[in-house]
DNA sequence: CCATTTACCTACTATGTCAATAGGTAAATA
DNA sequence: TATTTACCTATTGACATAGTAGGTAAATGG
């Protein structure tokens, strides 16, 4: 399952992508517009920084912007940065424990599978798939 | 991510798969060969007992047994029934709430489409492929 | 007939994650 | 210099996960 922050996140990267005429944008008039709390936003928006996928400054006139063209953005980074990992087993992935009985067990093929297509389909996406057009 | 609780029903089920030559197979012999707290096991094998996947009896000489053809099982309805839904946000999918901005929503487009492959990948898969060939 | 084996039942618990909220401080500008 | 903004730490209630504990009921092998 997505978690409400990597789907806000997304929100959030959309919001950017889509109102980038004019500077930086400040949390308020995204979580006026997406119908989040504002407060919750900003622990979003300093993981996305820190994950220096936005930028942000502070003051008045301040607020964030995309730190890249929309188009240099996949889905699948945005949502790892948020989640942590898309790895649908804790054994394939990123983090893999290495399981000592991998080599005989009947499922992990399947899960290794699933991952390399859960993986291909977020990649494949670009912020600029999402946009309104 | 899918629960222990999925994977070891799919465990159990592949289990019972390639050990139905005698009868009924008690839960113990399943804990000891998986490695899995046959008490832990109790409460998964209760839930496919309930959701008619497999058959149990009491007694001496009793235990579990499937209740069709291994070919016969999806993967896909064997974690459905331990993981209540494979859907990957709450929008979409069995029990989806409906959300009041789906018109003009930028990501359920996207949500959508990956539920489908999600599903059509897990429905897809047999028992059967799953088991030592 | 009875001891043993098995499923089946209810309850409990520790740990962790999720989805926020609360109440501030620091920076930048109009 | 007042206002606007990002940025920081801490806390909370609700829920899910991954089990454990301690029994009862059913069926059979000896």
């Amino acid at each position: 399952m997505i978690s409400t922050k990597g789907r806000y996140a997304l929100r959030v990267m959309i919001d950017l992508a889509e109102n980038n005429k004019d500077g930086y944008i400040p949390l308020k008039d995204i979580a006026e517009r997406q119908g989040i709390s504002k407060k919750y936003l900003e622990i979003i928006a300093k993981e996305l920084t820190s994950g220096k996928l936005i930028e942000g400054v502070s003051g008045k006139g301040g607020g964030y912007k995309l730190s890249r063209d929309p188009g240099e953005y996949s889905v699948g980074e945005i949502i790892e940065l948020m989640e942590g990992s898309i790895a649908p087993v804790s054994c394939v992935g990123k983090g893999a424990d290495k399981c000592p009985h991998a080599s005989e067990c009947r499922t992990l093929p399947m899960w290794t599978e699933y991952d390399n297509m859960i993986h291909d389909f977020f990649y494949g996406k670009k912020l600029t798939d999402l946009l309104k057009r």
